[in-house]
DNA sequence: CCGGATCCCGGGCGATACTG
DNA sequence: CAGTATCGCCCGGGATCCGG
């Protein structure tokens, strides 16, 4: 039984509350402390291609709410990973941009995704966006299975478009024009992951309509084949 | 001017608040949703070099509090990165233990580390688990600068103890018994630290009695040269 | 309509006290 | 020593509001 619960109220204000640092001097402890954040590193990742507005990222992160993205971005740019830029006149808009140094966030994405790819829990049918799906050539990419092969497949999805260039063991992955791609898919990305991750025929995901193919048949078939997921755990 | 709020509370409790998942098939996100949670990380950091029991994790964390590392370790059994174990009987107590899996998350320390290791406001100099400091060395270790150099440091860190073996341009990292090290570095992480990273002389770390240095002398200052800090951003 | 700002609310997280 | 219980704060989610 308790007697007299002795509410002395004092909420033991330190000096600050020391804004909820790690206090550590390892590495990974303080970029925990600078990009651990709920959200804080997917919206790196959707930046990882090239500049963003405020809505073309919110449209890349659902579920994320406009404070929070508004908070992100503003802690980002105040520990130089992002810079903000306003846009030429006509435009009254803002675009945020990766700063060199946030960029190099790349190979974080890469070898944490490699590593969830092994959990049992990882449900790759779910949404994705179109710069996690680039990421994601990028990480599992499998040189030995693209051997001999060339190519430069673009992409369109939605509003963006992105060439992918494969040859002499590299795979890379940029924002741009799909006119000098030998082919090109259009559609979700979730349908151009169906078919390179779920192993979906293209054929069947065209006769449902969410995916068009143009150009080199037998390139697209064999691009399909070259980013094998890792076992699993 | 509000007229009546008119509050019709329905808190609009969904299936379920959907357990806070990002849900999104990139696998940065689905590795975000399984140890994205405040100090799951680092309390895989601690084990990386073997199992620990409960008291020792929070040695190596402090700030964390004991019902959140409670939580942490239950879920990170749950998705498979660590296992529990029992003691045989004399030690009535538990160990927790890195899975294979589990311990394959060492990249991703070793890459954020130096990303963040770039930052401006790191800093170096605060207080620094024995785990962290065997894995910075791991993480930072320059081959070129180790050229023709072959050692067995060892380190008693507390009730710890390392063995770093250095040769071939690479190094490694393992607990261990100092008894065949050329030379052994005793005192604090942090003292260590700040001789390979602060570049604090040897001797003035011995002078305040900070740190000891046993064995072949030369090896030990060598050593300290061989962690290159990265260029600020 | 875009790019946020403001408010409310629930739950994650931190600190402390307590128990086997 | 190894956790469990409790409580309060603040972060994060959702809706609404507002300036250009």
């Amino acid at each position: 039984m308790k007697l007299e619960k002795i509410t002395t109220r004092r909420p033991a204000k330190k000096s600050p509350p020391s804004a909820r640092s790690y206090d550590d001097a390892c590495g990974a402890a303080h970029a925990l402390d600078l990009i651990g954040e709920r959200w804080a590193l997917l919206v790196m990742r959707e930046l990882m291609f090239g500049p963003k507005r405020f809505s073309d990222l919110r449209a890349g992160l659902p579920g994320i709410s406009a404070n929070v993205l508004t908070q992100r971005l503003e802690r980002l740019e105040e520990i130089g990973a992002l810079s903000r830029r306003k846009l030429p006149p006509p435009a009254a808009s803002h675009v945020y941009e990766l700063t060199p140094w946030g960029h190099e966030i790349e190979p974080v994405l890469g070898v944490l995704g490699r590593w969830a790819a092994r959990s049992p829990l990882h449900d790759p049918t779910l949404p994705l966006s179109a710069a996690s799906l680039m990421l994601s050539f990028k990480t599992m990419f499998d040189a030995k299975r693209a051997k001999g092969f060339k190519a430069r497949v673009g992409f369109r999805i939605g509003e963006e478009s992105f060439l992918v260039r494969i040859g002499d063991g590299e795979c890379d992955a940029a924002r741009g024009a799909c006119d000098d791609a030998e082919v090109v898919f259009a559609g979700a990305a979730t349908a151009i992951a169906a078919a390179v991750y779920g192993g979906v025929p293209l054929k069947a995901l065209e006769a449902q309509g969410a995916l068009t193919v143009e150009g080199d048949r037998a390139r697209a078939e064999r691009f399909t084949s070259l980013f094998p997921l890792p076992p699993k755990m």
